[in-house]
DNA sequence: CCACCTATAGGACTCATACATCTAGATGGT
DNA sequence: ACCATCTAGATGTATGAGTCCTATAGGTGG
């Protein structure tokens, strides 16, 4: 099946960009990179990070709080519980210099990603637009 | 294990990306997307579209094949056998109206991943360049 | 006729991310 | 006291994109 929607022949046609991709393009990665960027800023704990993610982009929690714990299995941050301050006690992480490198690394290669993504786009706005008027040429049948 | 790499504190820590990412920042359907794009240009048969991929980050065989055989289970390219010329018979693909639809669809996707991907590494940049004097640019939203 | 190239294909696997739940402490209202 | 609700973190399981390895089969050159 493709990958391309859960569709199934009845969206589509006529206005905006309907039916595509289901909950977005997603960008392999960039969860733990987007942590570890805002770790580098300062410590936080799991639930803040969560709501810092603005609206419907978010991850799921529950694959936020297992990333977490896997970048600091894997040395890229630390944790210690929280318990001052009032509700549930909260698991403060910190990145370590290790996680700063991982980071950098990261960003690089994201930014080959975003190179792509644009020559992409690039690409699809000039067969548009070389299109002449009309969309919708007929079907090479 | 975080999916950050497959590393083990043995690489990083000087001067360029080194280690990071297996293969690079993947984008979930950009394969699709990029074969619809190429497909939308004129007919092709995989073989040709596997090498018209730059270098580097072409996609795994099998997996284009696969991927051209759901675009055509999901209407959006049609084939048909090419035993003309040299050599074994190729399958080419041409794409259907309902390909270009998703097309457009995806083309907006991609362009707000693009985006994303953008506002992080603004976000990182100053980061980065901000190392005393910070300034702390809104969450990617 | 053997080795290599073109072209397509399929099985099996990994791993990133999502979805659905679950715990458990804190808080506030009645 | 009690119950609802919010905060905070965790786990079990599914899905599905993408990779790896391997197979097949026709053509071509030595």
């Amino acid at each position: 099946m493709s990958p391309i929607g859960g569709h199934r022949q009845n969206c589509c046609s006529h206005d905006e960009g309907e039916c595509g991709p289901p909950g977005g393009a997603r960008v392999r990665g960039f969860v733990h990179s987007w942590l570890l960027l805002q770790l580098a800023r300062g410590p936080a704990h799991g639930y803040e990070l969560l709501e810092r993610w603005e609206d419907d982009e978010a991850p799921d929690p529950g694959f936020l709080y297992r990333a977490l714990r896997g970048l600091e299995e894997d040395g890229l941050v630390q944790s210690a519980w929280d318990t001052a301050g009032p509700g549930p006690a909260r698991r403060v992480y910190a990145i370590t210099d290790l996680g700063r490198d991982y980071l950098h690394a990261w960003s690089v290669h994201l930014r080959r990603t975003r190179d792509r993504l644009d020559r992409f786009l690039a690409d699809y706005a000039s067969l548009v637009e070389g299109k002449g008027g009309e969309r919708h040429a007929q079907a090479p049948r």
